[in-house]
DNA sequence: CAGCGTTGACGAAACGTTTTGTGTGGGGTT
DNA sequence: AACCCCACACAAAACGTTTCGTCAACGCTG
């Protein structure tokens, strides 16, 4: 691998001309400024990110923590992250916090070890002192992604879950349903919290009240969703339709209804705020919001990097409005 | 943060000295080893992997190149192989290839000359001079996961697409078919060859002809499929039975016949190669082969140290087996 | 007791960049 | 004419490690 040295030699100039003509950070004569881009060319020489990296403090790199890469929604996310971020000439480094805080705070501190230049970060937010813990973990730029931590000094980009729970049950209501099932995620996860409270929001402004024995609250895995639906089905006024905040919810509660033998939408309706499930080709296709993870990569690594450059604004939460898709599985009263 | 030359100061030794301790590169006295490491709690020191990845030439890091980090086969492929790399102190970065070769070159490229200890690479595998070029690219240890190069000097680590062949086809045949749709992949692209291979030998076996008119090949996407089904179903004597070997077949076959109002198993049985697919709450479930991720993982990653820590064996070719996951959408004739 | 390998420690060089500080010449302003 | 400033180029220092070469002290062998 040719060096700097290389180049330098070759074209007769001083290490520093070479890097300051490649960097742009010092003023280079048009002459020698030729003869140094020749000379490159001439040693098909590429800088090395290593050395560089070091000298500068900082890496090129970009640290991912997500709570399980394995899900879809985090797989996308990544993959949008990778083109947003390889467009600008960073690497993304990944992790999985599998939603325990404390690993999540040691693949920060392993991430910024590593000097990255910044960090996207889908928080696991367990915990009173969470957000405290956080902002002292994390010493690099960030951006939050999908959950929000009120009061934090850090960018955050996620769903318009208030918009997203009006769509949800403005849809349910004109279906005619009112006895409506809620599955609750993890209290204090933001957009667990945000669509309960859309929700309630929005029953409140039809005048249809919550009734509040067809709400499950931390039932956020697949068995949680697999008994919640069996035990909500065999009450004396079972719902009409259930509502799921994430993927491992509708995937247990369509095994549980399926498990006693009831079948969707013919015997209860089932809609969705994740937009990550099975396809269209199965029985039944989910009517569910559509999260737009282009744009919240986008937006995420647009902050990111403005972040990066030095912007000091006050944070900024930006919301980005999902879309209804209707599909089968939920049908009139 | 605290640098070793800090380390030094506070235990009165020399640079050389704590390096040593640290890395076990020499012998160090137990009583200089002492005072070395309480210097290190006091400073808090942690090593800079950023100057060590420069000095040492080769950094703490893989690379990890798939077609799409998108498809539930990468993102479980990631996450296992994160967690079986960082149990050995690696970090991971990845990238998707989109299956375009110039793009995967350019990867290997760009990790190369961040100079990554090793490649995980599920190769794109187009075109004649493919694997030349490969082994070209490639200057560091690597491992080749799903796909297997014939030939080629790297290790390899895929399912034994032949016992999964027999699976499916003996379990086709065991329920009376004999007309059995196969969706072949890209010609060259080894899981795609071997399992239509495995699928023809066990056919043959059993005094089985294989009826050329069902078999569809380079049909790989959803769209293929998606047209290739509704064609099958409508020629003279359609087929009972319809085999898919990757996720996208899958699910382009199921919505093409949901288009076409044939329902599965009632109408025609579906069995898949590729494990990941629409959880068991949908009608119907998939019968399919499960692959073994976690074990590719785990092997392929061992394969990548050994090399790494500098085993020169012949290269191997290493086979996981599947399971059959029996479900319902195949049903006897 | 001379010779010699082994152990333990260290100073300095090296990895390949970027940045700092220094110097030189030329053009413009007092 | 003295002054200052700017453009341009360079040598050397720095980033934080690992490793090379040197050396002193020690115990052992012949």
């Amino acid at each position: 691998m040719p060096t700097i040295r290389d180049v330098a030699r070759i074209a007769n100039v001083s290490i520093t001309t070479v890097s300051a003509t490649l960097n742009g950070t010092a003023p280079v004569s048009e002459e020698l400024r030729a003869r140094v881009w020749a000379a490159v060319e001439a040693a098909g020489y590429h800088p090395d990110p290593v050395a560089r990296n070091l000298r500068r403090g900082v890496s090129d790199t970009v640290g991912l923590i997500v709570p399980d890469i394995a899900t879809p929604w985090a797989a996308h996310l990544a993959k949008a992250m990778q083109s947003a971020l390889s467009g600008r000439g960073y690497n993304m480094l990944f992790a999985s916090n599998e939603d325990d805080p404390e690993r999540e705070f040691r693949e920060i501190e392993l991430f910024s070890a590593h000097r990255v230049a910044g960090l996207i970060v889908a928080p696991t937010s367990h915990g009173p002192d969470y957000a405290v813990r956080l902002a002292a973990a994390i010493r690099t730029p960030a951006v939050l992604v999908d959950r929000v931590i009120p009061g934090s000094r850090f960018d955050a980009v996620a769903d318009d879950n208030h918009l997203g729970a009006q769509l949800v049950t403005r849809h349910l209501l004109t279906l005619g349903h009112r006895d409506i099932a809620f599955l609750v995620g993890r209290p204090g996860i933001s957009p667990s919290d945000e669509r309960f409270d859309g929700f309630c929001q929005t029953m409140a402004a039809a005048g249809v009240s919550v009734r509040d024995d067809l709400v499950r609250r931390s039932c956020y895995k697949f068995d949680h969703a697999f008994t919640a639906v069996q035990q909500l089905m065999n009450i004396g006024a079972p719902p009409t339709a259930i509502a799921c905040i994430n993927i491992a919810q509708l995937l247990g509660t369509m095994a549980g209804l399926k498990n006693i033998g009831l079948s969707v939408p013919h015997d209860v309706s089932v809609i969705s705020f994740d937009g990550f499930h099975p396809a269209e080709g199965w029985a039944p296709s989910i009517t569910s919001l559509h999260q737009d993870i282009a744009t919240i990569s986008a937006r995420a690594s647009e902050r990111l990097m403005a972040r990066i450059a030095g912007d000091d604004a006050a944070p900024e939460v930006i919301r980005i409005p999902p879309r209804l898709q209707i599909r089968e599985s939920c049908v009139a009263v």
